[in-house]
DNA sequence: ACCTGAACACCGTTCAAGT
DNA sequence: ACCTGAACACCGTTCAAGT
């Protein structure tokens, strides 16, 4: 085992983690790995290849981590939140990784649209079961799906960029305004006050 | 006038709409503005100090057009929504000048922070208009405001990655998760249906 | 099938000059 | 003060070889 293959991900992750994409360098990658600067060509097409390689596996992770979340939580309702509480723990903690996965992706990739189309489906799933337990939830799950990825998504997003200052006042990290949303999407009423 | 500086300024503004961050080659730009590969260094400490100057320049058009969209607004809310959907075309229409100005900024940049932090304040202040003309909005401007950009620029980022797919069921482009946003905060239930 | 080393066409940036 | 051309240290990618 821990085959080549295995070696260039794990040396790509982890100069993605500390120097961001354009720190990727093939020649890097190889050294780390213990190959030559040009192996990795022999297991992936080229550099964007290798990153959507690293990106299935890190949504394969991903995926595990939410089943595991869902079968802990108490009820629908305290899944969504701890579900949220963690992608954002997860994003801030690895902006690289969530803007690898979540960001815009140059080229079309089957086993990576396939991978974020899988994680997304899992997640209307759950939206379900808060409605049902919910009452006055938004009836269209998908639709409540994509209100709260893209809430969640922009607020990792601003603050990553430092546009979402939480000093001074109206200061506000990603998990509050998330809480917010879920708030206003369970009827609780004047939900940022 | 036309100096030298502004026509390096449209260069990199024009490089970056075609292709990218990546696509802006100080080559290129100094081709494109008829003068050496190097010149820009006379006017900008370098290429991310060059892209910065092209962000506050549009940030201050963005501003212009803001101003503009408010004063022919019927009302504060009727603002608010033609604000959502001119901000939102215009970012699915220019996506490298939305991820320049709405991204991360690697290096801390006086003018930059300005810019934002003034075009920022101008959507708060509007905010406080829309509080006061529709009851049961909630109290904390400055919340609601980092509330709405979150889902604005998540679902533009989302989309433009193409994660917010349209098609099939329970599609919905930015501007309908963004209404349905502004609906739940005017007090309307269900409103995702 | 997998890997290597040399080579090519790019980059951003620096530097010694020029006006 | 502003600009140029040569040069340096990188890149991603390709190719002819090697096992």
């Amino acid at each position: 085992m821990a085959s080549v293959r295995d070696a260039i991900l794990d040396a790509a992750a982890d100069l993605l983690d500390h120097s961001g994409p354009d720190g990727v360098t093939l020649r890097g990658v190889g050294e780390r790995a213990g190959v030559s600067h040009n192996a990795p060509y022999k297991h992936f097409r080229d550099k964007e290849a290798l990153l959507a390689a690293v990106a299935v596996r890190e949504f394969a992770v991903r995926r595990g981590m939410m089943a595991g979340i869902v079968e802990q939580a108490a009820s629908p309702l305290g899944a969504l939140r701890a579900l949220a509480r963690d992608h954002i723990a997860w994003a801030m903690a690895n902006p690289y990784r969530f803007h690898l996965l979540f960001g815009g992706w140059t080229r079309h990739d089957d086993a990576l649209d396939e991978a974020a189309g899988t994680t997304r489906l899992a997640f209307v799933d759950i939206l379900r079961g808060v409605r049902v337990q919910v009452a006055g939830w938004p009836e269209d799950d998908e639709r409540t799906a994509a209100l709260l990825m893209a809430t969640a998504h922009g607020a990792i997003d601003l603050a990553l960029g430092g546009h979402l200052a939480a000093d001074g006042k109206g200061g506000a990290d990603p998990t509050d305004l998330v809480d917010d949303l879920i708030d206003l999407l369970s009827g609780a009423r004047s939900a940022p006050a």
